[in-house]
RNA sequence: GGACCUGUGGUGCAGCCUGGAGUGCACGCCGGCCUGUCAAGCCGGAGGUCGCGGGUUCAAAUCCCGUCAGGUCCGCCA
């Protein structure tokens, strides 16, 4: 039916008879005899002169048949990638007409997100979808080439897999045949993968598709897509090294050039510099340890455990209004209160105003209660200048370090599409991550996860010390995704699984058919998974992995364009034995 | 479970704070004109349950309450 794509063609194509086939996305009509048509393919935008268009219209699905020329003097178009031609001549054959569309489908164009998904056969004729689901298969098919590159087996794992409850809340599939009974959709394969390294597959990778059934948000939908990875008889540097190569080898597909290997940093001195276990290596405002400075206080505010701070360029001319806005948002993050400092210009200074001078170089609501060597202090220590503004926070450790590293995100994370890409490896996760209500500690990655060796004689006494080899992969502030070494042996699993309260029955019952195959020679093994969701829509320069996923679902979990979910018909309802409870109130 | 923002012809907005006739802008749509435009231009026209429900008021797009939808975030996401 065609001959060449729109996109494509150039300068040096000038005189081919070319046959396109695409839709109207333009058109400029001048008189009966004279119209311009832009046709569009997955390709991009192409001019064709036509004599009249008056029977086109937007959106029409057409074949043109035409003469690529270079466009007369005067009439390039420096921004359309084929604007120093045009198809001539033209003849158009209407393959299929077209209502006017919902939305205007120019780039420039921006369309209600509800609107945008009902008609997202539509939004996706743009650029910008065209682009990011290109994108998208780019990096599908570079990580398929690295990992088979590495050795590795891509095996599929059942979506029909069984409950184990423990982690995200699951999304249930009632059995017809046994009713009453349910399969669960994975939130992960990460039990099949282990099975498969029982199994001596050895080195396994899939693209899988996840699906947990937890609130959604920028970054999370119901259901997303992970490389998934499990190695045996591997080490922490090992499973790092299959992760790096892979994730690299599709940046660099994407972009054409390799970028820096991740930094490595420890999850402790990821809570300390940035306050999170996800930092944004973009740009600087990194925590301030003030404990030193302000050992004698006599501020009671700041005797506490943890005194931080960042220091905000340029912004001690916020409004009071705003300030008063951060000291809400720091206690909404459930810290005790936030203390605000503008670095105003030092006293003595001929440009600072008398009720300044008098309050030395910080204007903030507790300088009165501060000596002069602990503001000279504090400011010296945050590295401030005048016009800086500084976000102290007192208060316990881990909870001071995280209000600050979410203040700092809140102020200074720039754009998605800016800053580079800035991998980190945050290596040593805790094993656990606070009690439940029943006081046992709770796994902070997943119960299988190995213990840090020199930290095995800690798991009876202060469990909540223990280091792990579990690790996570950060981009600009963004989980990209997690693994660790898995625990492979019983005496070591049973010590765990005491330690976060769970009996020896009860993990027979839910994990049996883990432990149980382990108990068949279980080697050493670990793994990873990677949020390719995510890694798309960074390398889109995207701030909503929505934009990189055909059909997304809303915040509420529904499908404007088909109405899921939707109520089940009485008839399936009975095959599957299900009745509907009266709503809540 | 919670907080905040948004909802006005097909689309994107302004109007709302400070109530007074659905008023306005841009795009699109329909008709006409127009032989080098490119987000074409010019002229004319059509198109509205101001998300929905209730309340206050002589009077509600505007104020109040509720609700629905979309978005951002907290909780949640081993």
């Amino acid at each position: 039916m065609r001959t060449r794509w729109c996109g494509e063609l150039g300068i040096g194509d000038v005189g081919e008879a070319v046959e396109l086939c695409g839709w109207v996305a333009r058109r400029r009509e001048h008189s009966a005899h004279l119209a311009f048509v832009d046709l569009r393919d997955r390709t991009g935008i192409v001019q064709c002169v036509v004599d009249g268009a008056a029977d086109l219209r937007a959106e029409y699905v057409v074949r043109v048949t035409g003469t690529v020329t270079a466009r007369p003097e005067g009439t390039v178009n420096p921004s359309l990638a084929t604007g120093q031609v045009e198809v001539s001549g033209c003849a158009v054959e209407i393959l299929n007409e077209a209502e006017p569309p919902p939305f205007s489908l120019e780039e420039w164009s921006e369309a209600d997100e509800a609107i945008r998904l009902r008609y997202r056969f539509v939004d996706m004729r743009r650029e910008r979808l065209q682009k990011n689901l290109v994108m998208r298969s780019t990096i599908n098919a570079a990580i398929r080439a690295s990992m088979f590159a590495q050795g590795f087996t891509e095996v599929e794992t059942p979506l029909l897999w069984t409950p184990t409850p423990e982690g995200a809340r699951e999304f249930a599939v009632p059995s017809r045949l046994q009713q009453g009974s349910f399969y669960v959709l994975p939130q992960s394969p990460q039990i099949a993968k282990q099975l498969l390294m029982v199994a001596g597959v050895d080195r396994y990778y899939q693209i899988a598709r996840c699906l947990r059934d937890e609130d959604l948000r920028a970054d999370r939908q119901f259901e997303f897509t992970q490389l998934d990875i499990e190695a045996s008889f591997v080490g922490v540097e090992d499973v790092l090294g299959f992760v790096e190569e892979a994730v690299l080898d599709a940046v660099e597909a994407v972009t054409g050039a390799r970028p820096e290997v991740p930094v490595r940093m420890t999850w402790r001195e990821a809570l300390e510099r940035f306050g999170t276990d996800k930092p944004d290596l973009r740009y600087g405002m990194e925590l301030t340890d003030l404990a030193e400075v302000l050992a004698g206080t006599g501020f009671n505010a700041f005797k506490a455990e943890a005194v931080r701070a960042i220091c905000v360029p340029g912004a001690a001319d916020s409004s009071r209004s705003k300030l008063d806005g951060l000291v809400e948002r720091a206690k909404s993050l459930g810290a005790a209160g936030l203390v605000w400092m503008r670095v105003v210009a030092p006293a003595g200074d001929d440009t600072a105003t008398e009720p300044r001078a008098k309050v030395a170089d910080l204007e903030s609501p507790v300088a009165k209660f501060l000596s002069d060597d602990e503001r000279n202090g504090i400011v010296a220590a945050c590295g401030a200048k005048p016009g800086d503004l500084l976000l102290v926070v007192a208060g316990e450790h881990d909870r001071a370090c995280r209000v600050l590293g979410q203040l700092r995100v809140d102020l200074g994370r720039p754009p998605v599409a800016e800053g580079g890409l800035r991998f980190v490896w945050v290596t040593e996760f805790p094993l656990f991550d606070g009690l439940d209500e029943e006081g046992n500690p709770m796994a902070a990655h997943h119960p299988f996860t190995m213990p840090h060796a020199d930290d095995l004689d800690l798991l009876g006494k202060d469990p909540l010390s223990v280091r792990s080899l579990a690790y996570d992969l950060v981009l600009n502030g963004w989980e990209l995704g997690s693994g660790s070494i898995r625990i492979h042996r019983a005496d070591i699993q049973s010590q765990v699984f005491a330690t976060l309260g769970i009996s020896e029955e009860e993990a027979e019952e839910r994990f049996g058919f883990l432990t149980g195959a382990f108990r068949y020679g279980a080697p050493p093994h670990g793994g990873f998974a990677v949020g390719l969701d995510r890694l798309t829509a960074l390398l889109a320069g995207e701030e909503n992995i929505r934009e990189v996923i055909a059909f997304p679902k809303t915040q509420s979990g529904a499908d404007p364009m088909t109405g899921a979910p939707k109520p089940l018909a009485d008839r399936s309802l009975r095959e599957l034995g299900i009745g509907i409870l009266p709503p809540k109130r």
